[in-house]
DNA sequence: ATATATTGCGCAACCGATTGCGCAAATAGT
DNA sequence: ACTATTTGCGCAATCGGTTGCGCAATATAT
């Protein structure tokens, strides 16, 4: 436990030099003789001078802070994207800082009055489940802080978001179903006040819309609390005999459907096929692997920082909407509705003895 | 896009008073009246003040600010460590400022040294894979900085670290497994330059050598690439045919061996048991679930984050090793040797007559 | 009514840097 | 040799707050 930090009045008090010399000769100015700047670089060094960012960047309106604010550390996809942006903010010289809302828009609030409190650079927001409207933006808005609004976000003409191609996603996924000849799939979905569960399974309605294909409200699984995903899927099974495809909306919702089929017995794809949405770990390590539209994390974390920081430096105020395409990613959780008729039909005396 | 914030002295020249008292107001100190309080609050709500954090530290040697550094933000333990941090830290006032150093030494060494320029109150530091020795951590030393070393460290007699007790839990495992009849037990491990993995390997080591089990080197996996895991697998059910048991050292681990063990068709816990160290949440979407040696990430960050800011305000500099325990959380991936024999033989036509 | 205490507020220094401007000494130009 | 530049450095203001101390006005004590 050491004392006082060394400061530019020590060093300079150390040469004989005024702090302006030191300073200057540290940030390499043109007006300081390079045989002052070794001298006084060999005594920073010999000193251990470290820099005060607080103080520097009090005169500087920017910090060179940006904060991210996330309503949880969930395991799938929050991860990558914190690492996708965290690379392209530290390569830009940034830091960035992260917050947890913990789903709650209170906390959200408090957070995003934090930011201006420490004076951002700029602002990622990845709304909590509470969120409704974007009021408690304004306060970013009023004194310059841009901001991004990525992956869990709603509808909004005010600022720039990024999020996945959602509705695409969804129609894609049940038409790479419906192509293998299923007709009676279904579909879990989570909380439908998010943006992000609305739009995928509007996707998912289309897809049966534009091939004249029903769609049962049992078809549809909303699952709110993981707790309830098991009842809903009997249901849904009990409903729909001739249910022969799933298509989950995150990962979450995949290892937990993936899950209760493996505990059913159903074999997937030999009884079930399955599809989702992710961004491609959790299908890697399921068996079989589960056929996805991919969406990189990675990708979305990186794009939506450049963004950011070119609306930090251009002080640009341009809004816009990013949607990043998923692309199709085939692992073995899908057979065609014929393969899956066969295996099944082969299968039923073994099952039936037991 | 609006210009200037409102400052102390802005909202002073509106009132006709110092910033001092504007200051003193808003700080609600006893030498103001309660009349000036309230019309001085009352402006800067109206004229939306935002106080400078970076220019209220600068006097104060403290800046609220914990910085943390991960080597990346892995799917698995990471993040719920980091909801738990974040709990303790956001309770105390204070912040939370994420780094990642991509498992680089280098990076490290550049974050920890950006720490000391933030002017952080203290560090938690999760080592990079690289990280071979604590001489770059000397820079907090000098500045008075505390800092702990959590989770992934190397040993130290310098700074503090909590852990999980590795060791024990690497024991326990074993036992669990022995203590069911199995006497051919396969442990894998992760990388060897690991603490994290030597502990856990000596643990499983003290296990057989206590009941005096021949242990094989084959028996032992060691991943450092989670390809290689697959080869190692199959060299070790072709090695011990009597294998019935897997312990997975950590949740990656498991997931994927979970996941060459459907592949390769072997049943768990049928043809063989598994058992890991896990924070709990894999093990609950892998069927069947899966039996382990429970730390909660949560409670790591919790405990840490704790300590940490006691070390800030009591400017203590003691120095300990936590070793948090692991519960025993008993699922359904692991059987007896006997039961798993009766129910391997009973399936052996089955299986031929494919 | 006078001495003392309290109340309410402002002056000015300070935190640690950055920066426009001025100025003396050294160098160059004629 | 004398002016015009250039070179190298320091003064002092500034960023936006906090805080020790002083001081006048009011309240309380005697």
């Amino acid at each position: 436990m050491a004392g006082k930090r060394v400061t530019l009045k020590d060093i300079a008090a150390q040469l004989g030099l005024s702090m302006t010399t030191v300073s200057r000769s540290l940030a390499d100015h043109p007006d300081i003789s390079a045989e002052t700047k070794e001298r006084v670089r060999e005594v920073a060094q010999a000193m251990s001078y470290i820099p005060n960012y607080r103080a520097r960047y009090l005169r500087a309106k920017h910090s060179r802070l940006i904060a991210l604010i996330v309503p949880e550390m969930n395991m799938f996809f929050i991860p990558s994207m914190i690492a996708g942006i965290n690379r392209v903010v530290q390569a830009n010289d940034y830091s960035l800082i992260v917050f947890q809302s913990d789903n709650s828009i209170v906390q959200e609030r408090r957070l995003v009055e934090y930011c201006t409190h420490l004076s951002a650079d700029g602002v990622l927001l990845v709304l909590s489940s509470e969120t409704a409207d974007l009021q408690h933006l304004d306060v970013l808005h009023e004194v310059g802080i841009p901001v991004i609004l990525l992956d869990k976000t709603i509808d909004t003409a005010k600022y720039t978001t990024v999020t996945i191609n959602d509705e695409e996603a969804g129609r894609e996924a049940a038409e790479y179903l419906m192509d293998r000849g299923h007709t009676s799939v279904v579909g879990v979905f989570g909380d439908q006040r998010q943006r992000i569960s609305a739009m995928r399974l509007k996707g998912f309605r289309r897809a049966h819309a534009e091939r004249a294909l029903p769609l049962a409200d049992t078809q549809i699984l909303r699952v709110t609390l993981m707790s309830e995903l098991e009842e809903q899927l009997s249901r849904a099974f009990a409903a729909h005999p001739d249910l022969s495809a799933i298509f989950a909306m995150t990962d979450e919702l995949l290892v937990h459907t993936h899950y209760l089929l493996a505990r059913r017995g159903t074999r997937v794809p030999e009884d079930v096929s399955l599809i989702s949405i992710s961004d491609g770990q959790a299908p890697t390590f399921l068996y079989p692997n589960v056929t996805h539209l991919r969406h990189s994390g990675m990708e979305v974390g990186e794009r939506t920082a450049h963004i950011l920081i070119g609306m930090i430096e251009h002080n640009s105020d341009a809004m816009m909407d990013v949607r990043i395409r998923t692309t199709l990613v085939e692992l073995g959780s899908v057979a065609t509705r014929t393969e899956q008729a066969k295996s099944r039909t082969s299968r039923q005396p073994v099952r039936d003895a037991r």
